[in-house]
DNA sequence: CGAAAAAGTTGCCCTGTGTGCAAAAATGCA
DNA sequence: TGCATTTTTGCACACAGGGCAACTTTTTCG
């Protein structure tokens, strides 16, 4: 029950707001007048945002993964069911459904929307630059803090939790194929370009973004500091130096303190 | 319920198999007495094989997969339930789960079977060979028919069902960090390895493994045949040239027809 | 404005999943 | 052969997920 321009004939008339229930609208104004526009007067149709249906849909689905994320911390992954989500939200069980086809599904929202951040990153590169460099620097984006934390957060979590874990790596193929998508429009407008090199190039791409993050976390631990998310960046430079130099070295030689050349040196 | 050496009582005396009921050993020898023994005589203990108990609990485990196996090829994928599954195996829907948490994990088993048979062929390879060219080997022995028949199955199964998709997504990610292990042990059994390096490496190994298998699975649809399978272990042989090179030429330049040198012609 | 239509929510009910528990059966061992 | 151990099974229970119809909210249109 999202947003009732008429209160329901069963609510209370202060309602009960659990805890992340969608009113991030004001209530009170009148049945189908926009919001900004004086009651009685025929709509202005200029702020002609969202509609009222979409901000309702929209709030609804943020109440539920706020809900559910907040049960993820305070209950651990596992120990909530979807009543409980639904509770929280302020919405039933049944609705939840409407939205989700499950928990996890619900939290795995989140890792999408931040994949699909990255996946920007990505298209929005000049379009001379090489995949390889567009993709070093869509991956750098991402260690931002603001952009990082719930994904730090999440991804330690499906360490644990055999249920979330799955939900996470299907979020990561899912922006495999996203890339290959992207990359597909941009390098090859009109031609045939070799699906082997897009795909196992897409493939690698990602699995050294998930290398670098894995080792991220089991050093750092999810810290947020200024140095911590350095050290992300970096991981994650190296790993894109490493596949851009076809992982030249078998040696354990650690990463040089300075990003190393994107190319290696004895080609291209 | 796998064989009894005494008929259960409330059974047949003609049991009614329904399709792939683990009777692999002939029932009819006296209770504790080991195949080839003489009755009433004390066990010979030489032939110290598995056990009567392990003998059944591995015949119960394949009957369940090959009746899960069977139902997912005659019903399609999500059509027919656990208890389905029992009933075929001859087995209660308890003990199914018994033995599995899930008829995605019961079918997973065969891919998983599948990946740790790869991750033998790589452990099996010379110790000083380098770890791209191990890993080409490895994959190589994969385009194998009856290796890479039932997978090839399931790969495209997994394509169409979600549930189906995330078990065989995480049995690759189980195989990388398999072969992360393998590695580590392989390349530095005292020292320290850069892990940056080796999870990146061993991750894209596996995505341009994924990326081969997903590209000849789009051309050749599964097919089996000599062609084909020379195909996919083409495709296998040119990813994996592909990362040893760095991606170096973003060009849509076909695969030569001839495999091409497995290490990048100006190093190493 | 007001009624009809469209879209969204909810409760009810049903099938199926996954697991704890204790009895019963099968197997191992002396 | 009798007892200990392991495995199977039935039963009960909580939860997932989804179809359906009634009901409420929002939009559309006369």
């Amino acid at each position: 029950m999202p947003i009732s321009s008429s209160p329901r004939a069963s609510a209370p008339p202060v309602p009960d707001v659990p805890s992340g229930a969608p009113f991030n609208i004001p209530p009170g104004a009148p049945s189908n007048t926009p919001p900004g526009a004086l009651p009685g007067a025929p709509p202005a149709a200029q702020p002609e945002g969202p509609s009222r249906r979409e901000l309702n849909k929209a709030a609804t689905r943020e109440a539920i993964t706020d809900a559910a994320l907040t049960l993820l911390r305070s209950n651990g992954p596992g120990n909530f069911t979807v009543e409980d989500i639904a509770d929280a939200a302020g919405i039933s069980r049944r609705t939840f459904f409407n939205y989700f086809g499950s928990t996890e599904a619900a939290i795995a929202s989140v890792t999408h929307g931040f994949l699909d951040n990255a996946l920007q990153q990505f298209r929005l590169r000049p379009a001379g630059e090489s995949f390889m460099e567009s993709a070093r620097a869509a991956l750098v984006e991402l260690a931002e803090p603001m952009a990082v934390a719930p994904i730090a957060e999440l991804y330690s979590l499906g360490q644990a939790n055999p249920q979330l874990g799955r939900s996470e790596l299907e979020a990561w193929d899912h922006c495999t194929e996203q890339i290959i998508e992207a990359a597909r429009e941009r390098f090859a407008p009109g031609t045939e370009i070799d699906e082997l090199y897009l795909r196992a190039l897409a493939g690698s791409v990602i699995a050294c973004g998930r290398a670098a993050m894995d080792l991220w976390l089991a050093r750092c631990g999810g810290d947020l500091t200024a140095g911590s998310l350095a050290t992300l960046r970096q991981l994650l430079i190296d790993s894109m130096s490493l596949l851009g130099s076809g992982f030249a070295s078998p040696d354990a030689a650690p990463a040089p303190p300075v990003t190393p050349a994107t190319t290696s040196p004895e080609r291209h």
